[in-house]
DNA sequence: AAGAATTGCACAAACGTTTGTGCAATTCTT
DNA sequence: AAGAATTGCACAAACGTTTGTGCAATTCTT
């Protein structure tokens, strides 16, 4: 194996040439500068040869592009979020572009120092599931014409491009289903509340009721965070609660499983104790104790489309080129929900 | 709010000073080339007033370091990696640094071109989880002084630094377990033949077998890959055997998931036909069909450790700093092993 | 065969930082 | 009060690319 080289001046220099015309070779402007065929060839074998790799951080400096994406997501270990980042990186690396991860636990301020960070390194384009609609520092990066793109939420008041669930219908659709089931006291537990799936997906619960003639109780609407523990503790709180529910919608799939925890600390069962839809099919789904009935967003769908998104606004150069997806979801009818 | 200004050049101007000196104040060197006080303090209010953020390209160029450091997983859609990427994604933030991500899908070419992709990069170091043992390019990275650790793995027959599970002990207790339970006919469904953990975890399964007077079933281990697919297919082929298997030990949560969806297809329940121990601690193992026993692995430990090794390599420059963790697993018994 | 056109490459500047060094202006020393 | 020491900053080069432009050498044209 030949010793690398370390940049294009000591491959020139191996080749008696300078460093233009291997830039230029490499780079594929050949033909574009009139560089001889039998020198391109020459360059390229030579590239191969001492394994050249060019410095892209130079590259990025004078081009002032780095093929770099920003992605922020409020967590990373979420399998949710895990398969959505999962085919950005992917589809990313195939276009060429590599991903900066940032993980936002889901706070408005950790978000904002990592679009900070990102503007800083130089970030081509950036993906985000926003934590919260403090959307100013985002807008703002927008306007300077760095391409954004929203995923799994939107930010209303905008118009930032974005990919996302329709959420309404998911959970419209979740709450039909249990009101066909005969059930008329629905918990909802929510993830936080100023996030559009999750309002989104609390008017579809609250339309739905009322498109059946039942009413809305304020107390079934509880919660404020997507993870585990709220599902826990909302469960308990309801069940405590003097007005009984017989069914939970949980709008994600870590508040499902605190919801799991806390019946069966309470020692109820699924479904003939308490009925159970959550947003978020998952893996295990199939295989929980009580099979679970699940609302399935396509997260591949919404790695894809904001993939897609992105190339087309960072090749077409303005931000008008993007347009925004709303993808269905699915309802997976399991046996969580018991026929009242 | 003022307008923003776009590089160090511009802050100077507004300033009236060079940007040698407004480089100086906001790195901290303002003492050091005997910047007066007042001077520091416009530069710093300056900065803040204009929202500078330094080009860290740019600096990256003339540093030679970025600050940057390199991630490469088989899999980020895995919960089990996902959790790994999400404590060193954050303690990486903590120290200034950020996180290339690269899904490698497990596969060794695509790692190899990660790789590459990320020394042209000029990644400061890598951690990855390699997808097989050739280490070749690894390695050659290593010697060229850029700080590798390897995680739950390691790469046998190189001394690349590694942060892993004690994967011998977790698979050697869960077969002791399964031994004590009375099972004698302790099937091994295994995942990618070729990587530490998984012939570790094989070699633990042996040595407990074997400690027992148990002679080792070559039809027993079988499988290739630690996903869901082949658990299912494993299975199948298991329960097919004329030998008939009492127990199955998962290498992976995503085998033992399939290992459940076949069992489920054959009509047998866990763990009156089939008793199950699974590598992999998930948020949901309790709350499956059968609440499973699981043998834990310290993901956050393995993350915070992986990344306090990088950053001591960082700092102290040379290769050796580095030492190598082997954490303890953890057998968590539930129900899904009967005894016999 | 001489001028024009083409071929094939190299020079030098630039991207935005950081940093060794130098040099006025000020302050100190006696 | 004059020389020495200190203070406070700026100049210019460098990191490794890319690219507009220019200029020899070669080939073509008539």
């Amino acid at each position: 194996m030949k010793r690398k080289v370390k940049n294009i001046q000591e491959l020139a220099e191996q080749l008696h040439l300078s460093p233009t015309t291997v830039s230029r070779v490499l780079n594929g402007k050949a033909e574009t500068y009139r560089i001889s065929e039998s020198t391109s060839k020459r360059v390229t074998a030579a590239a191969k040869r001492f394994q050249y790799y060019p410095n892209r951080i130079a590259r990025g400096l004078k081009l002032e592009k780095t093929e770099t994406i920003g992605l922020i997501i409020p967590d990373i270990g979420n399998p949710y979020f895990g398969s959505i980042a999962k085919t950005i990186e992917l589809a990313a690396r195939a276009s060429g572009f590599s991903i900066i991860l940032c993980d936002s636990l889901d706070d408005e301020t950790t978000e904002e120092e990592a679009i900070n960070l990102l503007t800083g390194r130089k970030a081509d384009g950036i993906i985000v599931a926003p934590a919260g609609n403090r959307s100013g520092l985002l807008v703002d990066i927008y306007r300077r014409g760095i391409p954004v793109i929203v995923i799994d939420r939107y930010l209303a008041g905008t118009n930032l491009p974005f990919v996302a669930t329709d959420n309404y219908a998911g959970a419209y659709r979740a709450v039909e289903y249990l009101i066909g089931m005969g059930h008329r006291n629905i918990a909802c537990i929510q993830g936080k509340n100023d996030i559009s799936s999750n309002s989104d997906r609390v008017r579809g619960y609250c339309d739905a009721l009322q498109k059946h003639q039942i009413e809305v109780n304020p107390d079934f609407i509880t919660g404020n965070d997507f993870g585990e523990e709220n599902g826990f503790i909302q469960t308990h709180k309801l069940l405590g609660q003097s007005n009984k529910i017989t069914a939970i919608l949980a709008l994600s799939n870590l508040i499902s499983l605190g919801v799991l925890r806390a019946l069966k600390q309470a020692g109820l069962a699924v479904p003939s104790d308490i009925s159970i839809v959550s947003f978020d099919e998952q893996a295990y789904s199939a295989f929980l104790a009580c099979p679970m009935t699940t609302v399935e967003q396509p997260c591949e769908e919404i790695g894809k489309s904001a993939m897609e998104s992105m190339l087309k606004m960072l090749r077409n150069g303005n931000n008008n080129s993007a347009e925004n997806y709303v993808l269905p979801p699915k309802l997976i009818i399991r046996d969580s929900v018991k026929k009242q």
